[in-house]
DNA sequence: CTTGACGGGAAACGCCCGTTCTCTAGACTC
DNA sequence: GAGTCTAGAGAACGGGCGTTTCCCGTCAAG
């Protein structure tokens, strides 16, 4: 079938062309990359994009889905030898990691919302990416013994947005430790007795 | 010296050019939005635009101060009748309404962060903007009579910045209350003693 | 060696953008 | 009423975009 090419079999021209949108569109933006980029840093032709991914909007909609993969698999490994709150924490700590690499360009998801009013394929995949990494979030705040994990979860969630946001925009790379040090007082002394007006997001999602 | 032309005195045709372009630009995104569509929105000719901003980035570096004023300045004013912790909490319920307009679409400066990478003018406003904000929620805070107000300044920052991302590209209008609670939670048990191995980021700028 | 599929390179197409320029109509000054 | 200035309408220009199409060279199959 696939003719033994310079290329590992499986279409690898498809992986290097994932990998240069990857790269191009989250450092400098969806809209400000053309294909023409795209192809050159891959090194394929237009034809061969085209082939893969039908139109730029389908490769943009396969870059966000691989990274949402990426993202999740990665962190759940990371909290995968973790016990109780520390599993928590451990997301903060995973935060700090990525706030310190110097291609961190913020939230690939958020920054695709903000950009692409007009997609609503991609605001959806940012949608569920969010929901995602709330539900991650809930398992862990879970594991956490706390009495109200689901509101916990929710108050995570703000933090680990706010942290993205805040390291991004304002270029703190501190963020990261700072919400962990809020996540872990909310830890410390969350009383859901006082927030029994405030619905969860979970519950919410069961109405 | 300004003749009496159909509109009124001082230059009206800069302001519904600044009207126009803030509608536009905040609901379908800068790069979205052609000088055509400003123009024609506004009523005005290409030349009047170009008479009173420069450039197109020159136009969206004024629609974000405008933005920035405007929104301390009625930030601002709800805080002004109230006191001690209510100050703190009135800022969520301003972001509460503010997520319920059918206009909203998420924070200017973070879309406008995400999606011109290029422009280091407009990035230079939206730090600046969200500095603003950081000052605001410090003076609240050491009117709410905590133990380390810096530390609950950050962390309130973080709450208010992940409220909005999470509104926005969720479309979740809770995450206002939910913030609220977590920030109620935050100033009722904040042990800054916990903290003292955080830096505060008003530590890190007086360095 | 011939054939044919594959894929990179590049031209071409139609469209939109930011910016500049020209033309024209109206209103104020004198 | 003639002159002058303003400002809107729109053409023009150079460039970039997403997408399609064509031209080749390469290599496996027969």
């Amino acid at each position: 079938m696939t003719p033994l090419s310079p290329e590992t079999p499986d279409s690898s021209a498809a992986q290097r062309v994932l990998d240069a949108a990857e790269r191009l569109f989250y450092s400098r933006g969806v809209q400000a990359v053309g294909i023409d980029m795209v192809v050159a840093d891959a090194g394929v032709g237009l034809k061969t994009l085209y082939a893969h991914y039908r139109s730029k909007d389908r490769l943009v909609e396969a870059y966000l889905r691989r990274l949402n993969q990426r993202f999740l698999d990665r962190l759940q490994a990371r909290m995968a030898h973790l016990q109780g709150r520390d599993q928590v924490l451990a997301v903060f700590d995973a935060l700090g990691d990525w706030f310190a690499e110097p291609e961190f360009s913020g939230c690939a998801f958020i920054n695709v919302a903000g950009e692409l009013h007009t997609n609503p394929a991609a605001r959806a995949i940012a949608r569920e990416h969010k929901q995602s990494l709330r539900a991650l979030l809930q398992r862990a705040a879970r594991a956490a013994a706390v009495t109200d994990p689901d509101t916990l979860a929710d108050r995570l969630m703000l933090l680990v947005e706010g942290a993205v946001v805040t390291a991004y925009v304002e270029g703190d790379e501190h963020a990261a430790v700072r919400a962990r040090s809020a996540a872990a007082a909310l830890m410390d002394c969350a009383r859901p007795a006082h927030c029994d007006d405030v619905p969860s997001r979970a519950a919410d999602r069961l109405q």
